[in-house]
DNA sequence: GTCTATAACCCGATAGAC
DNA sequence: GTCTATCGGGTTATAGAC
């Protein structure tokens, strides 16, 4: 059977989720209206609500995926390995994967406050589990002698505010290529919490 | 002369600003009404535009008297001392300036992106020169050997963003002193800078 | 200096034509 | 599936009374 013509579901569906990101990520999510987003799709501001039922979902089904494919992600790039060598690729990993992804993990850091609270608390877990993957590294370093942490909670944060750090201002066409940028900072991490 | 009753320019003033700057940070300029900062100061929307010419001016006052009170503040904190000394300095000083002003810091980093460009190329010089102080201390301790750091302009980036970071999730009432967080980001970051 | 009222416009979301 | 039109309400900023 053809489909019927002008039914484009499988096409606008996702460039309302890429519009959305866009949008949200460069203008922050209560300066961007629906009927910005209508324009950027090329579609009336009716047809958003064929592929969101509000505009509140459309950030939280942007955040969700997003977190849920970083823990896929993480899990399939870790090693097995020395504490040293899953830190490593911890850092590798981390900057490699959202240096690719600037708009998502801008929405996931900056936009947390306007998901409504049953939502926060679910992006809050999978965010938690995340944070604990390297939690868990420093603390098998601190038991192997690899790693002098004091505190391996707050280590995981500062280190993970650091690596973020580096969206804000990393541009491809700058001074530094990607593969510099990530092995300076998996240097001054190595050493912020080596023994 | 005894002032006309109901003048209270001098007290409303700055309790616009502070009414401003709270709910700023709290839920983000763009999802900040007029109407709401007035009913925080207890005045009339119409009345603000006695204060400020307009929304944006708010925002963009706010960061500007922010950024210059902390690069007065850090030329105060500042130290004559060896490099490492003045790195101590800094951290401690950056992680304790912040702490005591976390809605500050929170525009200023996060609302950025809602100053219209003139005034954003304006906060632009005042971020770039305070960055600029960790770099001279890095490049200083890069030639007196006390450092070891490839790249100092990211490596301040860096820096920053880890320092910052604290405020995300400092709380006074958490499991950690204030001084024992300033002490333990000031560790990660003397190692991570090392020789 | 602050108020009320209002101009001019934008918002999210829905209804119904095609 | 997408459109136009619209409801009910919010927005910034201003005008004029007190």
């Amino acid at each position: 059977m053809a489909r019927k013509s002008g039914s484009h579901a499988d096409i606008t569906g996702p460039k309302v989720r890429e519009a959305a990101l866009k949008l949200f990520a460069r203008d922050g999510y209560a300066a961007v209206s629906m009927r910005k987003i209508a324009a950027e799709v090329g579609v009336q501001a009716g047809a958003l609500y064929l592929y969101t039922p509000d505009k509140q979902s459309l950030l939280y089904d942007l955040m969700k995926v997003h977190m849920e494919e970083l823990l896929a992600a993480w899990a399939e790039a870790d090693v097995n390995g020395t504490p040293p060598e899953r830190l490593e690729a911890f850092a590798r990993f981390h900057i490699h994967y959202h240096l690719d992804r600037p708009d998502n993990i801008f929405i996931a850091y900056m936009e947390l406050r306007n998901l409504e609270p049953e939502n926060f608390a679910e992006i809050e877990v999978l965010r938690r589990r995340y944070e604990q993957g390297l939690i868990d590294i420093l603390e098998a370093g601190n038991a192997s002698g690899d790693f002098a942490v004091p505190d391996p909670k707050l280590a995981a944060m500062a280190a993970i505010s650091m690596l973020n750090g580096v969206t804000t201002w990393f541009r491809d066409e700058g001074r530094l290529s990607r593969e510099t940028v990530e092995t300076i900072y998996w240097d001054m991490l190595r050493k912020s919490v080596a023994a």
